[in-house]
DNA sequence: TCTGGGGTCCTAGGACCC
DNA sequence: TCTGGGGTCCTAGGACCC
């Protein structure tokens, strides 16, 4: 790819993960919450019903209280904590500041969300470097990082896991299987629940069982891409390219989940006009073309299905966009009250020549 | 005190064409 | 009329992640 390293450097991985990150952007402006629980999510009213927590700070954890989990049960767990609304656009702008220090260093560096990044690296003392970053992201910022060295982003993603918070942790091919052969499957980056279920009903339970079956019986039960994937995660493998190239996003999507279900075909109308056009206007904002059109929906019991067209021709046409997710909602079965309705709008890649001039 | 919102990628199966 | 393939496009659904 480039020059060969010299004497003593090596190609890395390291992977930059914000502490606490929502929690610790709302800390800076109430630094009288410093070392208490603090929970943000919603409109920071612990009784409103359907929100959940998005970050909660790690006080607040020590009660069991984690992202995801709904206002009011966080509530119960924890009532002395401190609620606190979302506030996407300062963390938009922390997330900017971090990333910009980050890039300032002169390694590519690959956003992953709002707080967390991978940085590509050719030195010597990848220690050093990862102690770099949090000396200047602190300095800079006043915020804490943890940081995980390999040299692919998928271990380096789980070394990280073992250095928070603040701290710094490095998995190799040495120390890999040592650390991670007894630990169960999922705790590799991208093996979830599911995967772990059918890997059971085949025997296999820790990383080490997984990294000692035969290819042949994991592509059987999983299909050749996804078989060889997830061997090559429990063998310690994974990504190893840093990209500095600014992605370019698949799709866009809004979703509501209303506060009380909707039974009226009127309101569900409404619902998803306003989706749509909400999501249009940000994909013409980023001048970008729409090239299909989907509907989720999720009723009472939960039961969530989707439905995809895609246009005669890419389109910027509110008219076209709108009248493709109304008559998406058509094909649904809309008997049971409405939990949730959302609209995606999946997008045309712009070409290497489009993308000039 | 039931279960948010924003994304990406993979697989399966049917339609259709050669 | 019957049969066997292969390839591509499209939609549905699953799984996972932050």
């Amino acid at each position: 790819m480039s020059d060969p390293p010299a004497a003593g450097e090596r190609d890395w991985v390291l992977h930059v993960d914000m502490d606490q990150f929502l929690a610790s952007v709302e800390l800076q402006r109430r630094p009288d919450l410093v070392g208490l629980p603090v929970i943000v999510g919603g409109n920071g009213d612990p009784a409103e019903p359907r929100k959940v927590v998005t970050c909660a700070s790690y006080e607040a954890r020590t009660f069991g209280v984690h992202a995801g989990m709904p206002l009011r049960a966080a509530a119960r767990r924890c009532p002395d904590a401190t609620f606190l609304p979302s506030d996407p656009e300062a963390y938009d702008a922390a997330s900017d500041r971090v990333m910009g220090i980050l890039r300032d260093l002169g390694h590519p560096v690959e956003v992953w969300g709002w707080d967390e990044a991978y940085v590509g690296a050719r030195v010597s003392d990848p220690f050093a470097l990862a102690r770099h970053i949090q000396t200047v992201v602190a300095s800079q910022t006043g915020l804490t990082c943890s940081v995980g060295i390999s040299d692919n982003k998928q271990r380096a993603k789980v070394a990280t896991g073992f250095g928070k918070p603040a701290g710094v942790h490095m998995l190799t091919d040495e120390n890999w299987m040592p650390v991670m052969g007894d630990r169960p499957v999922d705790a590799l980056w991208g093996v979830g629940p599911k995967t772990a279920k059918k890997l059971a009903a085949i025997g296999i339970t820790t990383v080490a069982d997984l990294a000692g079956t035969d290819s042949a019986e994991l592509t059987k039960t999983f299909g050749p891409t996804t078989g060889l994937w997830i061997l090559l995660l429990a063998k310690g493998g994974g990504d190893t390219t840093v990209s500095a190239e600014p992605w370019v996003p698949r799709s866009r999507s809004h979703v509501i989940t209303f506060p009380q279900d909707l039974t009226e075909r009127a309101a569900m109308d409404e619902a998803v006009t306003e989706l749509a056009r909400r999501t249009l206007d940000e994909v013409i904002a980023q001048q970008r073309i729409v090239t299909h059109v989907a509907v989720t929906l999720r009723t009472s019991s939960f039961h969530t299905r989707s439905k995809i067209r895609k246009l005669p021709e890419p389109t910027i046409d509110a008219d076209a966009v709108i009248s493709t997710a109304t008559t998406l909602l058509d094909a649904f079965d809309l008997q049971r009250p409405v939990r949730l309705l959302g609209v995606r709008l999946e997008l045309a890649m712009p070409s290497a020549t489009a993308a000039r001039g």
